[in-house]
DNA sequence: TCCGTATTGTACAATAATGTACAAAATAAA
DNA sequence: TTTATTTTGTACATTATTGTACAATACGGA
């Protein structure tokens, strides 16, 4: 049925994954993506249709092997903080290995984000999804009596949100994984979701 | 001593920080600036060199006019916890009353950060110094007793700069007022630095 | 008034990017 | 082998953008 693909479509979805990482969706011409893909940008067009179609696709590739990904594995029943503070120290550990400071791609574009909504809508969604998981997490683990009764969930939910947020960007700038983690460690272990001694 | 300047240097100055703040550095263009602020590109070049020398006049203006500038008049032996919860809940008024969800322009342009140090390299050493701006009053602020005489203040400046910075980005999708301002209050009382009746 | 000097408008040449159109190429199925 | 179908390469017309060059302009000071 018609000819085939001539370029592995996985393979190129990296590329542009890696490219608009580094570089921000704005910045990322079609152009660039193509020669940088391998293919022209007839193809291109042809493959994907739009540069925002593609940086959907691209998005949603990120999602699965983004480091906060563990967090949708939980659950019912299982704890929950272990599992949280696992993602911050494996969010250091990667941030700061990378040598190309590229931080996360989903904090990245939240940071392009204006009102008019000339950038993928699907980024919003993709912030307003983790702040809604962590308020699921937050609750159950606090059902679970990982947390206290009284805790104020959304409040909970809110600066962890913020927090890993400002993590993620902080490491584009502080690269010493020592210092990232000395601050996760005592985020969380002021908010009684480590206890000091682990690690 | 030459034909003066036909447009007003201070308003020019106003209208370029709004369209990087709106639409970050490598996405405003030299002639849309020149557009905006109603003068040919000729006068442009010719009145700032260059768009990234225009970009460090601009960062200059925001540092005076930013929210976390009120951190700075704080002199040796003044509190310090009152002002910085004040900033703090600044900051969530500013950012959720503004209709283009602008953000902070520092935060912004940290995003946009790459290893290759094509976006102006002032933005690297405007983070960093907020954050030893951090350490110096925490530093401060424990020795004057307001914090506890152990308290991790290395850790805590990292943290009070990765928190804000996740602030200023989360204001970007997420807008209602009282949710910013209680996930931060959340964190100052966490952090022992307002107590809990305050306002 | 006239001169020096800095700003301005217009022009230029070069590069980059956009989206579309169409014919050539390559394969699966008939 | 032929046919239907999809990808691919090339081309095109358009629009942005860049930095520089140069002459025209406008004002302060002599």
């Amino acid at each position: 049925m018609g000819r085939p693909t001539q370029f592995d479509k996985d393979e190129a979805l990296d590329i542009a994954m890696i490219l608009f990482w580094k570089n921000g969706y704005e910045a990322t011409s079609v152009s660039v993506l193509a020669a940088a893909m391998g293919i022209t940008r007839s193809s291109f067009y042809n493959a994907y249709e739009s540069r925002e179609k593609l940086f959907g696709l691209v998005l949603h590739r990120y999602k699965k092997e983004a480091p906060d990904g563990v967090l949708t594995e939980i659950t019912d029943g299982k704890p929950i903080l272990p599992t949280l503070c696992a993602m911050f120290r494996e969010i250091c550990d990667l941030r700061s290995a990378d040598p190309d400071r590229k931080g996360c791609l989903v904090i990245n574009s939240v940071a392009e984000l204006g009102k008019d909504a000339e950038a993928p809508p699907f980024v919003r969604d993709l912030f307003s999804a983790m702040v809604d998981r962590f308020l699921r997490l937050v609750r159950q683990a606090r059902d679970q009596g990982e947390l206290a009764a009284d805790t104020d969930i959304q409040a909970l939910a809110g600066e962890l949100a913020a927090f890993l947020s400002g993590i993620n960007l902080m490491s584009k700038v502080i690269t010493d994984r020592q210092q990232l983690w000395r601050t996760c460690r005592s985020f969380l272990v002021s908010h009684k979701l480590m206890v000091e001694d682990d690690v």
